[in-house]
DNA sequence: CAGTGTGAATATCTTCACAGCA
DNA sequence: TGCTGTGAAGATATTCACACTG
């Protein structure tokens, strides 16, 4: 665990820091050894201030008048967001999107290896897809126990959504990611987030409706 | 196109727009006729002043008093956005993710309707999904014309994404959802938005390391 | 001297608090 | 009376500007 000089992080930082080890990751693999807060910044559509203050949040990675080295704060941003190891993740759904993100080699490229799928649908349960049986919902208490697993994917229907939570915190999962369009409770010590690409479908609509009432177009 | 009080709405604004639609369409449907901020607040789980606030940004759709009719809400709220009309969408990439996206009823039933499917995979090209035969992504500027489309996804490898982004451009796009772990070079004029997944995978490990090291858990 | 790390300044977003209207 | 709409206050986040260091 790295020790942080300050103790609460913006959201916003950590969202970034994401971003930062996408396009690190990328320089790394082109060649590039060393990167200053600029050229990084270009790459990643922010402020160079902006990546500076936010490395200082974990430490002091650079080098000054030099830049960063570009695998040695690869490895420590991923230390500081805690994907220096894998995290068991089990998902609840298997419909289109929970098939696509079982199949998705991505997930387990980044650290996220599926150990179970769920769904309460009879027709679905004993499918093998990604080389994973679908187990019934209600069992994923049961099995999640044998496994050591701390995150859950939603990928259920909205209305099923909070269903799902509960089974996975019953199943004392400590974080969760929610592609249902619905809100779901969750005791405060468990993480959720939401995801959901409407939003930015819609996003995308009202920025064009704007462009065009401004005669941009 | 409504008139808009203040000319500029904050980002933060327009996501926020996208959950109370949701959940306005949720008490439509289980016959919930009126409203209040501070009701609508809990289900979306922000401040009821925000709501007042961003939809003070449109105009004033409450009832001093009263609340919000949920059905005008929810139209005017749609009209603000640019969703009172259907919008056309290409997609580039039928990999596992776009594979979803065609076959995920959601994004018709909320207004986008993918009129078209490119691949650069000679394997793919000619496969039917849910009722559109995939085409060779080259030929998508002079397919596109022959639609009339303004939204491109994107759901290409990363590598990919800005070739794919360079067809949509050409075809005169105006605005690019763009699922591939990439940053891409549009004119500013064209509205671009990210979705990546593994960022919400991100925080929800760093919340849960972050929980552990403070003994919440 | 180039480029980090950081306090101070600015901009943005959220919440409060209450006047004012149905 | 109850709840909206909104200016003012407070909290966060971003950018600037520069001292400092390899």
């Amino acid at each position: 665990m790295p020790h942080l000089k300050h103790d609460r992080i913006p959201r916003a930082t950590i969202s970034r820091l994401a971003i930062y080890v996408q396009e690190l990751e990328g320089m790394e693999q082109q060649g590039v050894k060393v990167v200053s807060s600029e050229k990084l910044a270009n790459a990643c559509g922010v402020n160079p201030s902006q990546i500076r203050k936010d490395l200082a949040y974990f430490g002091e990675f650079g080098v000054r008048g030099v830049g960063y080295y570009v695998f040695e704060l690869k490895e420590a941003i991923k230390q500081s967001l805690g994907l220096d190891k894998t995290w068991n993740v089990v998902l609840v759904g298997v419909g289109n999107l929970g098939r696509a993100l079982l199949r998705h080699g991505v997930l387990r490229k980044r650290g996220f290896i599926i150990v179970g799928a769920f769904d309460c649908d009879p027709f679905k349960i004993g499918e093998e897809i990604a080389g994973l049986e679908v187990i019934c919902s209600s069992k994923l208490p049961a099995k999640t126990n044998e496994l050591y697993v701390e995150i859950g994917i939603i990928t259920t229907p909205p209305e099923r959504a909070q269903r799902a939570a509960n089974y996975l915190l019953e199943a004392g999962i400590k974080g969760i990611v929610n592609f249902a369009p619905a809100r779901i409770n969750a005791p405060s010590n468990v993480s959720v987030e939401y995801v959901d690409f409407i939003h930015n479908l819609f996003s995308v609509a009202f920025n064009i409706t704007q462009n065009q009432a401004k005669g941009l177009i």
